[in-house]
DNA sequence: TATTAGCACTCATTAGTTTAGAGTGCTAAT
DNA sequence: ATTAGCACTCTAAACTAATGAGTGCTAATA
């Protein structure tokens, strides 16, 4: 029998830990060197298999519940195995049509597709998928208006370029006749013409304060309706969350514990929304395997975080699969699924690139409409 | 020892029961008749109460689990309890001056009252809270207007007499220029002031037809809009649903599956909208108890849904105590707590009757400032 | 005649015991 | 370097026994 080097041994670790991960994700139950050793084609006995395996636990990688039982893998161990370990394949043809079909519903708003997109997540899963609605302060402002509900009250609707629009309703203070509204409606649109939606929200009160001189009389109008509308963009992120019942019913879940985890995030959406924010800053590639190509030119940014790496307490034991999209060629939002530690990596990261390339495609679209 | 007419045999299993209601949702525990003849002062054997209870029982208002277990009691025995056994109260001070604190917070938009409202419901019940929002169509309609967001996209903002307002972008497949947009909807605001929102919604489509001869330009794009607005008229009642996590806690519930169903029932709103649906047009009052007469005229409208009374599944096992609010005196929606079969009713009318009230209270304030 | 004491009976709960089997780690043989 | 062999550990399941809370019935009682 010729020796093995060090290359050889790595690599029987990686198909044991491979192995492991996979038939643990098939069973849900511990797996020991007994099954390694009769199931796998390594071709090795029982106790090769538990050299090995010791070795993965001295690792961290691996553990076991308890003496008698087999090996489940760790966070650090689904994390070696997300990042060399899974095959990166094209999403199956059948699922890909599956989900365009689910897209040929009538949407006629963004709002829709987000909608959409995030059931179409929860769906093909069977997990709970998510979309993050488009950050409204990046857009660029096009026009606004007020439309009077009653002496105090309007309707303020703002629009952005890329046809985004936001509208709310504002209370003012005093009373204001309608031509003073129209002069200031017209001020607001010619003076932030191009401004992206973040500098509306920081300047609005600053500029409506240096146009004293000539405006007298309805500064102090101006000033409400600029701290309102303020105030209606510092809301937080709209949030689409659907099928989180799924994640209930999984054997994995038996604390109940977790289930008031769980219940909390549904319930208070923007955790989640917080959450995933860092997606926008700092984004770490995952290219497709090798081979295979995707049609699309540009790089997939899926992210997966598993366990213990997501930050907030709900997700501890769950992992999240995310991706960002883009609108006018601005990353604007991020969309995802949340499922089990113990979930097919491969074919659910597969799944998100997908879908987040199937949103841009729609996204584009709704630019062009403009 | 003097003989026992009926009148005295009723009136004790009343008693009795009330002893096992009280105890059981104080505890938790079945009740056993030692507890009944130890702790009540009604004075009586364990035997004799042994007879009293397998009476009720006969008639269904309680049963044990299991044979060596005390009685618990079924939804027939809240029911006869809510109906004529629980002392209806009026709410201590202290809560009510907590209650009033709450709405202390600014209130700007109805919006902010219902969302407000359930987040009271739910932290003082320490169960769930909900609001369904006032019902769109039984407003009359003031004016509307329609703002381009594009070539074929507008945001439509409808406004009712009693300042609700009602936004939402529509889009037509033919292009609209500016000037027929206006005669659009100056031809609206014309014909439909005064009307219900309901008679706007079931005549838009038919009124944009008839005007033919003069319109015929802009027919196509008239109807296109009308349609829209029907569309977006259909959309069900809002639903605010606080502090569902609450429930999860409680000791009643340990079944997953009742996990799920609750599950189901926060991610689908509209199932809790549908089922209090009925309250608007059967209205079952419950008048305060004789002897504390509300400051308020008008009459308490609390209604109390036992278990099994609930048509819905995910209820099956839940109370729901709720009540009708008013706008210019037309009842235009409901609120009020989900909460265990096993709580304090008479405690829980209260709140929900006194929160109704302050809900009308503010409601009419909101009327006046228009 | 209504009430109650007495008693046999039921059944959930808990603890304790045993057994089976799955899986490990170590050692010595190959 | 690999593996067979074996003692060891620990869980899960199944069985047993003891406890005690609560009932329903009957006969005695005020």
């Amino acid at each position: 029998m010729r020796a093995l080097n060090q290359e050889d041994l790595e690599e029987r670790k990686r198909k044991v830990l491979q192995f492991v991960i996979h038939e643990y994700i098939r069973t849900s139950n511990p797996v020991g060197s007994n099954a390694i050793s009769t199931v796998s084609s390594l071709g090795l006995s029982p106790a090769t298999i538990r050299n090995v395996l010791s070795e993965l636990e001295r690792e961290e990688c691996i553990t076991h519940p308890h003496t008698s039982a087999g090996r489940i893998p760790t966070d650090k161990g689904y994390r070696r195995y997300v990042d060399s370990l899974v095959d990166l394949q094209r999403l199956a043809i059948q699922e890909q049509t599956r989900i365009q079909s689910e897209y040929e519903t009538r949407i006629r708003e963004i709002e829709d597709l987000l909608l959409q997109t995030s059931k179409i997540l929860s769906s093909l899963s069977h997990y709970s998928g998510f979309v993050v609605a488009p950050k409204w302060e990046r857009h660029i402002f096009s026009h606004m208006d007020l439309i009077p509900v009653s002496s105090h009250r309007f309707l303020c609707a703002m629009i952005s370029e890329s046809g985004l629009a936001k509208h709310f309703i504002i209370t003012t203070r005093t009373e204001l006749p309608r031509e003073s509204l129209r002069k200031i409606v017209r001020m607001i649109n010619e003076s932030f013409h191009g401004f992206t939606l973040q500098e509306v929200k920081l300047q609005i009160t600053s500029r409506l304060e240096n146009l004293q001189e000539e405006w007298k009389d309805i500064l102090s109008m101006a000033k409400e309706i600029g701290q309102e509308i303020r105030r209606f963009s510092d809301a937080e992120n709209e949030l689409y969350l659907e099928g989180a019942g799924n994640i209930l019913s999984l054997p994995d879940f038996t604390n109940p514990h977790d289930f008031q985890n769980l219940f909390k995030m549904v319930e208070e959406k923007h955790i989640l929304s917080e959450l995933v924010g860092s997606d926008w800053d700092e984004v770490k590639t995952k290219p497709l395997a090798k081979g295979t190509p995707s049609k699309n030119k540009s790089r997939s940014r899926v992210k997966v975080r598993i366990g213990s790496e997501n930050k907030n307490r709900a997700l501890q034991n769950l992992s999240v699969i995310s991706s960002t999209y883009q609108l006018s060629d601005k990353t604007v939002g991020v969309l995802g699924i949340i499922g089990p530690k113990r979930m097919e990596y491969s074919k659910m990261i597969s799944l998100v690139d997908y879908v987040s390339r199937m949103m841009n495609h729609f996204l584009s679209e709704f630019d062009k409409d403009i």
